[in-house]
DNA sequence: CGCTTAATTGACCATAATCAACCAGGGTGG
DNA sequence: CCACCCTGGTTGATTATGGTCAATTAAGCG
């Protein structure tokens, strides 16, 4: 049940059986959640934290004048809201883009993780520092990319996420966002998003009949985008 | 010397005094760093991580174009990489943008922590996944806000965190940023910079004689940037 | 088969970028 | 001492990227 948490972490370091152990204890069992309904909602603060086991979400945040930006999407294997474990109060919301499937971990047995399994906490510290990097690589493609650019890291990263957790492979990958939301997480209208996605498609970058996609030149792409996984730390390193 | 921290995690939590000497027994002796120089570059794997005492620094990425962005703006009492202790390799560059004395901290010392404090554990946590907080807004700003009120938003930050460890009181602080770093703070052209700042006296919102800023309307500025100062995490709520 | 949602396309507009001068202040060397 | 230079700030003219508005098409579904 926890297999894409697992997955992900093992690729940075080794998962001991007993700490796979205790996070399996830590969860509730898998809860539905169906697509365009709210996991958390903003301003909440939520005795728990939750583990997308299967499906998409996106953190989102709204603004007074109508707008919205969507600022990371989490992929199975994401604690959507693992930081709210010590923010306490949740400064965005999490949707769920398709129906989701996931689990719940209380704060309190979060809490004796960090009174008990030191190196479990800092994994998870790490996933948390993780959704960071991520942010910071979107503020660099928004703040200096041109919007192509941008459009095409968001595949690389997606893509890259999504085949740690077998959710990908060989080019290929289920991207079940309307343009509408494509264009709230790159801070571009719908309009444009539709005319880039024509422009990688004359490119010869991709094949995307929605929700599928195929890369059609990785190097190309990913050349496009400047992109370097580094920051999603993938290489194993223990800590 | 650990002021600033000890400022900004009082604010949270409560720090006990034993919990400030570990932190204190974690430093080294107060450096100089020059502005311009680098704190940390891009894709070091530093043994220690880095806590700004004084001064203010900014983390950076460098495009292949020659751009470059600005993700975050470092005040006083920031660990700048603390994130690099789970990380391992930094995913940015980090410079000083005026002199910063500053303190480093090995990362075995912080594994330590990690073993024998874990309240003082979830505050340092707390500290990383506040930066992820400020990255969102950023996101937010740079995707659907219009630049003047991304650079408000930006004044009512800085203000609100430069007050929390004493550099700014009264709706006045120093911005030691000229207006090419801050063009890349926000993702726009230096040119641009100019005519927001040039707007933003115009309708009497600021009072701006580099490096000194003084807000003259907080109410109202605060309402263009739609500023709310939630995701900084300054009530205190224990963790 | 009509209804709804999402994708697509065209025409026009606006924000911000670029290019290019010019100005102001502070430090330096003759 | 002061001319010069360098950096940073200011301003104008023009361009371009991406936004808005509006209409059309396509696809799924009760």
């Amino acid at each position: 049940m926890i297999d894409p948490l697992v997955d992900k972490l093992g690729r940075r370091d080794t998962l001991s059986l007993e700490e796979q152990e205790a996070v399996a204890r830590l969860l509730s069992p898998p809860q539905l959640i169906k697509a365009g309904t709210d996991l958390v909602r903003e301003g909440e603060r939520p005795g728990y934290s939750t583990l997308l086991l299967d499906g998409l979400s996106a953190r989102y945040s709204s603004l007074a004048t109508g707008g919205r930006q969507i600022t990371e999407i989490n992929v199975p294997g994401d604690f959507v809201d693992l930081h709210s474990f010590v923010m306490k109060q949740m400064d965005h919301g999490v949707m769920a883009l398709t129906d989701c499937w996931i689990a719940t971990a209380p704060h309190s047995a979060l809490k004796t993780i960090t009174e008990t399994q030191p190196h479990l906490t800092r994994l998870l510290w790490m996933d948390t520092v993780i959704d960071g990097a991520i942010h910071r690589q979107w503020l660099i493609a928004m703040g200096r990319r041109p919007a192509l650019a941008q459009l095409a890291h968001l595949l690389c990263e997606l893509y890259t996420r999504l085949e740690v957790v077998k959710k990908a492979s060989e080019l290929r990958f289920e991207l079940p966002l309307t343009q509408v939301q494509l264009a709230d997480v790159l801070g571009l209208s719908a309009v444009h998003i539709n005319r880039l996605i024509a422009e990688l498609r004359t490119l010869g970058l991709v094949s995307w009949t929605a929700p599928s996609v195929l890369i059609l030149s990785w190097e190309r792409l990913s050349a496009l985008a400047e992109f370097d996984p580094t920051y999603l730390r993938l290489n194993r390193d223990p800590v």
